[in-house]
DNA sequence: CACGAGACCTGTTCGC
DNA sequence: TGCGAACAGGTCTCGT
């Protein structure tokens, strides 16, 4: 589930602390145990850990679907991909299964990344810019405009549906929040980047910005057994609805694949042909 | 530059 | 009931 929404409430949850744990905020690592190799994408774990240890936690913050915790010297980024998660938990705790690396905190609390399917990764830089650099524009900052969005969708010549879960050109959307956004501007997945009207534009980041920050107020999605603990999943429009009536005007939502993306959409709500007028 | 296929992984659910 | 196929919130690399 991790998509923007998820990723947020997440760093939340560490910022902010949980019912049973403390912030991880101020904490010094005091150990480091890898345990999935390819969890850790750089520098080698010799480095990693000789740099980790005795930091603490300076801040939190996302950018993108990237966790991004400060240390008094570099950062940590993760991405959690399909399945990753943070949890925080008591040190001593019994490893659970799918842990790939955990970071033991000196008050006797550990951070664990927990993480199935073991695509996600870890990264240990002096420079946010060695693993963010070409991420798009942050969708919820007030800076990125309508006319920039306008401007970036000319530049190319896309399916509106593969170039927003494009990071390079957009940070922070997956499957869900974008087919949830394309329903709500009333725009076909396939449709042409090139084909959008400034209006449509100005529709479509609304949309976009409607959908997230709805996500981040129920504190993410919860599909099926990777759990993350929000409720937007009762909220969907047209994700995962195929057959269903359409929330607006009451069509069945159709499902087809964009690539190899389950793509969810209202044939009439969202027609290709942009109609005669 | 745009697009498709294959790779990286495990767990759950679907279809016969 | 059992078993393989299909599918899942993501992204990278390579070939055309």
């Amino acid at each position: 589930m991790p998509e923007l929404p998820e990723v947020e409430t997440i760093a939340q949850r560490l910022r902010q602390g949980s019912a049973e744990f403390p912030p991880i905020l101020n904490k010094r690592i005091s150990a480091v145990h890898l345990l999935w190799d390819r969890t850790l994408a750089t520098p080698e774990l010799i480095q990693f850990e000789a740099r980790l240890v005795g930091q603490s936690v300076q801040a939190i913050h996302r950018r993108g679907k990237f966790l991004i915790l400060s240390l008094t010297d570099g950062f940590l980024l993760f991405h959690l991909r399909m399945s990753g998660d943070l949890w925080i938990e008591p040190a001593k705790a019994p490893l659970a299964p799918h842990h790939r690396l955990v970071l033991d905190f000196e008050d006797g609390t550990r951070l664990a990344f927990n993480d199935a399917r073991k695509f996600g990764r870890a990264w240990l830089v002096f420079s946010l810019d060695e693993v963010l650099g070409d991420l798009g524009p942050e969708p919820l900052e007030p800076g990125f405009t309508s006319q920039d969005l306008y401007r970036e969708l000319q530049a190319r010549r896309r399916q509106l549906k593969p170039l927003l879960l494009d990071q390079t050109f957009l940070a922070g959307l997956g499957n869900i929040y974008t087919d949830e956004a394309l329903h709500l501007a009333k725009l076909h997945p396939l449709m042409s980047s090139q084909d959008v009207t400034p209006e449509q534009a100005a529709r479509l980041l609304d949309s976009i910005r409607q959908v997230l920050a709805e996500g981040i107020r129920r504190n993410g999605a919860t599909i099926d057994w990777v759990y993350r603990g929000g409720d937007f999943q009762h909220y969907f429009r047209v994700y995962q609805k195929t057959g269903e009536p359409c929330p607006v005007c009451g069509t069945p939502i159709q499902r087809i694949l964009v690539g190899p993306r389950s793509t969810h959409f209202c044939p009439v709500c969202q027609p290709l042909d942009p109609r005669p007028a």
